[in-house]
DNA sequence: TATTGTTATACTCTATAACTATA
DNA sequence: TATAGTTATAGAGTATAACAATA
């Protein structure tokens, strides 16, 4: 039997009942949204997003795995949607003949542009109304060093692998 | 076609991102922990720590819809599978007798127990860790308010409900 | 008529394990 | 042997619409 963690305090608790409440609201507005305006889930906006951010349009799948998503088979999936679409397109890496690279396409782009607006809008009535410039910027300073921290356990795909063998 | 909105500047996205990687992980974390050591899903374990909490152990569906999940189905589905464990009974309102009542067994809250610790272990270890006292008091007193302007607009069932007859 | 809750159904997403191919 | 990715499969969860019962 495990040791008992002390209980969380009050405020820590309303801390995580708060973060827990917000974030869920605001995804599922955000993904009404995506679906409504680009017939796109989430995983597949934040792929989309990823590449359009790179400024080779590209990234391996395993990197996208490991950013966006929790198995690499639930990557493919959401990559074989977009390509279905005709947003993405994967070839095969030419230095590592392994791996597959997935490219944005200029339809992906136009899909892109035409669902970010609404998103922003969601962000911003939803997230940042009631928020000051200054309450902005302390929420980041909190947040940026919980994710470097959460991210600084290793990387799931390599996780998930691994588990195969044993813990 | 509906006006450009500003885009979000550096510190919103920052913040933005960083909400959305943070509750990403601490969710998937969270439901791997729930799973294992209770087999219980994540909206099986809200309803059953909101009963845990409640002074009767009871509340009606409609409230339980609200508070925790996006449609009445929805929570059909998870407490019938609660009640099928044993965690949960269902019985009408004497009040009124279309609703339906949800208690807690006394099964359901040594299973909340057994759950609790290791529950509290994760969002301590991976929330809480890189962040002072002071630090979670902020970070409540920024979440809470958003969470309150999200929860002000009109609570989904009755939304997903009132969607049949039009916008 | 409106509300409460359930059900039937169809669909999306996810994870596991087995598999192929390359390093 | 280890890694990259796909596939087959099966299961969990969700939403919509139609439904019955009560207010």
């Amino acid at each position: 039997m495990p040791d008992t963690p002390p209980a969380l305090d009050v405020l820590q608790l309303g801390a995580y009942f708060s973060l827990v409440e917000v974030s869920s609201l605001l995804r599922y507005e955000v993904e009404k949204q995506l679906r409504e305006a680009g017939d796109l889930s989430h995983v597949q906006f934040q792929v989309l997003a990823r590449l359009g951010d790179s400024p080779t349009g590209s990234s391996r799948m395993t990197d996208l795995a490991d950013s966006v998503v929790y198995s690499r088979s639930g990557l493919t999936y959401q990559v074989g949607a977009l390509e279905d679409a005709g947003l993405v397109l994967r070839s095969s890496s030419p230095d590592d003949e392994r791996s597959v690279v997935v490219t944005v396409t200029e339809a992906g782009r136009a899909v892109l542009e035409k669902v970010l607006p609404g998103h922003i809008e969601v962000v911003s009535s939803l997230l940042f109304e009631p928020l000051s410039p200054d309450d902005v910027n302390t929420l980041a300073n909190l947040l940026v060093p919980v994710r470097d921290h959460m991210r600084s356990i290793p990387p799931r795909s390599a996780a998930s692998r691994r588990r195969r063998n044993g813990p």
